[in-house]
DNA sequence: TTGCTCCTCACGTCACGTGAGGTGGC
DNA sequence: TTGCTCCTCACGTCACGTGAGGTGGC
């Protein structure tokens, strides 16, 4: 016969286990020696490895319980349900070592795959750090707060890209972010994105539907604080609100 | 900006879990708006999403605490560590899922391998249900009593059986389980157990060394109560007692 | 005799879950 | 107005860990 300690030391686990298994009435109790020490058998210690290793995949106490006494139908189902969840657990693990080697790499984590994509295409055309770290962050609150319709809409935005004159207005867009407020390009520049916001193919893009209007969405979320903006942008968007009717 | 709600949904948390990242230090206390509400912006997304990666990896939230201010080489080293650590998780879950399926199959999760092959052994040489059992509860608990020192008796006691003198007593053996008391074959074979434990090269079985004397060891283990003995085996043990100096 | 194991409470821990009771937003 | 979200306590849960204080075995 065996004491607490030498079965727990067999099955690898450590004696308060053994002692709440007893609790829990997963294990029955043993009887006693003259020193009141419970003494166990082989029978306690092939029980105690069937709840270890029902345990140890993460079943519920509570389950084992259940399991310990369901006859071999039920616990084969069960088994398959078990070997399942151990499955599931593998991928998830596996997933989540590819998400903290993300952690390091890049930002590709915090973000939809079309975001991230969409910041690479910014990149890719020149635009400054400071921007794409704007459009970013806007990014995720659009995608935080209109989960679903964040996809649809930086495609949407991505395909206008594709757009020569739109690239170069949103480069110098990005680039008056350095000008001095007087820059006579200011007020080209206001010009040249008042013409093209009356294109017609763009006044699509926010009022396409009124459920789908980007642009309230977005500002809405985002209420960028005109302090924050560079005395050039402070300028640019005093031209832009001028005029507005004509 | 975000409510509580949604930061939570587009993460992947739940409310409560941004709450305690609140109190265990892990995510800043943002501006409250002017209900009180607290309203998160696009850098507690990407630092939620950060923690939420860590947690889910299994690391500690006062670990992830540190980690959240380390610097990138130190953060670098965490990471190798973490992702070593969710790769051995992974190995113990695939232990696992083989382990359940035995836990279905047979006995062989319940022993040692040595212990598991010497039982099929007793079981391909003929011997009864019972007795292999008996056996196998013998040697789970030495096995457990003795850990280290099993391995080494049992595969001694697995080399004897190459011997067809020792097959033969221990098939006599099993089946005078059965036999009535007074049958004549008891007394045979009680004389041939006594010719074989004679002999030289078996008496080292449980002499062999002072520390590894298997028999005593096993005795006092398993101190079988004689009245569970068969009444043939009872009076096998009194013939075998019987004149014990000759 | 000393150290190790065993015994029974019973509180602690970790990462949240779950009401309890109340207020604010659409 | 109704239902949903938010707020702050604060106790509950799960599977044990960890002393606290005492006794038994080698």
């Amino acid at each position: 016969m065996l004491t607490i300690g030498q079965l727990a030391a067999f099955v690898g686990v450590t004696v308060r286990t053994v002692r709440h298994y007893h609790d829990r009435g997963l294990l029955a109790e043993p009887a006693r020696d003259a020193s009141g020490y419970r003494r166990y058998g082989a029978s306690d210690a092939i029980q105690l490895i069937r709840i270890k290793t029902l345990a140890g995949a993460g079943v519920p106490l509570s389950r084992i319980k259940e399991l310990l006494t369901a006859d071999p139908d039920q616990f084969a189902r069960a088994v398959v349900e078990i070997e399942r969840a151990i499955d599931a657990k593998i991928r998830q693990l596996r997933l989540n070592r590819r998400q903290i080697a993300e952690l390091m790499a890049g930002e590709r984590l915090y973000m939809p795959t079309e975001v991230a994509d969409y910041l690479d295409r910014l990149r890719g055309i020149g635009l400054s750090r400071r921007t794409v770290e704007e459009e970013r962050d806007d990014w995720i609150l659009v995608a935080a707060a209109a989960p679903g319709k964040a996809r649809g809409w930086v495609t949407e935005k991505m395909a206008r890209l594709d757009d020569p004159e739109f690239r170069r207005l949103y480069r110098a867009y990005d680039e008056a972010l350095e000008w001095d407020p007087a820059d006579e390009r200011l007020v080209e520049l206001a010009a040249a994105l008042k013409a093209y916001a009356g294109r017609e193919d763009v006044t699509s893009w926010d009022t396409q539907s009124a459920d789908e209007k980007f642009l309230p969405y977005a500002l809405a979320l985002i209420a960028p604080d005109r302090s924050e903006l560079s005395p050039g942008h402070q300028r640019l968007m005093d031209l832009l609100e001028e005029n507005v009717p004509g």
